[in-house]
DNA sequence: AAGTTAAGATTACACCTGTAATCATTTTTT
DNA sequence: AAAAAATGATTACAGGTGTAATCTTAACTT
């Protein structure tokens, strides 16, 4: 699995959110939630690519990104590992302890309940 | 919150088993699934130290180690900002996440289930 | 009591990360 | 055409991380 930073994963995520796009277009996106510097930025791509979560192709003297791979496809297995690491792969545990401590709403419930009839129904 | 690294954490784990523990017992704990040399548990049980995850006494030329927050509230705190920074705090679409993917079994549901029910149960 | 261990403390060191600044080069402006 | 600006590339640098080795000292052996 491609290792990324937090850092790097929010760049990415910028991305995301609609791509291909330049860097300028990400140092845009992220110039409201992020006080980041351009080079800052400029320096995460990069390692972006280095990694290969992106790719990009030249146009004119600027580059046009695409990540290498959707988000689900990422978050799930970033999922799977954190699971794996702090619930020995098991999801319930996971939930039970947000339940436990209050942090789950009825929308949450909702929610969980349309996943688990959903999940059903693909089953039978 | 307290960061800790994945050894670290590696190494609290090991403690969280069973505690108060000495080095040399965690050591013997990890034996099994790491192959971490001496010296490397040493260190991190040093850097939990530093970090005020773990406290200790000493006994004789030995310390005795104790955690300082319980496995629950830890893994608690880390999976809100897994949520958070991932499925913008909502936890369904991480589940819906697994379950699209096909890695939910029907004793994933069956305890998922278990979960909300108890959580009807208390909202009553 | 002297020598040997074994515990923790200190030091090491390369790679990762956050956070840019500077450099080189190519476009734009003027 | 010369100057200015904007791009990406390279360099920077402190703190975290994985992974120990070495140092110091207190405790156990003989």
């Amino acid at each position: 699995m491609i290792e990324l930073s937090k850092a790097e994963f929010e760049v990415l995520d910028a991305l995301w959110l609609s791509y291909p796009a330049t860097a300028s277009q990400i140092i845009e996106r992220l110039s409201d939630e992020k006080q980041w510097h351009e080079k800052t930025i400029k320096t995460l791509l990069g390692r972006l690519v280095k990694k290969g979560a992106l790719s990009f192709e030249k146009d004119g003297r600027q580059y046009i990104y695409t990540p290498c791979m959707e988000r689900a496809e990422y978050t799930l297995k970033e999922s799977q590992n954190f699971i794996e690491r702090f619930f020995s792969g098991r999801i319930a545990p996971l939930v039970s302890g947000f339940a436990k401590s209050e942090q789950l709403s009825q929308q949450d419930i909702n929610e969980l309940k349309k996943v688990i009839d959903d999940w059903e129904k693909q089953q039978k």
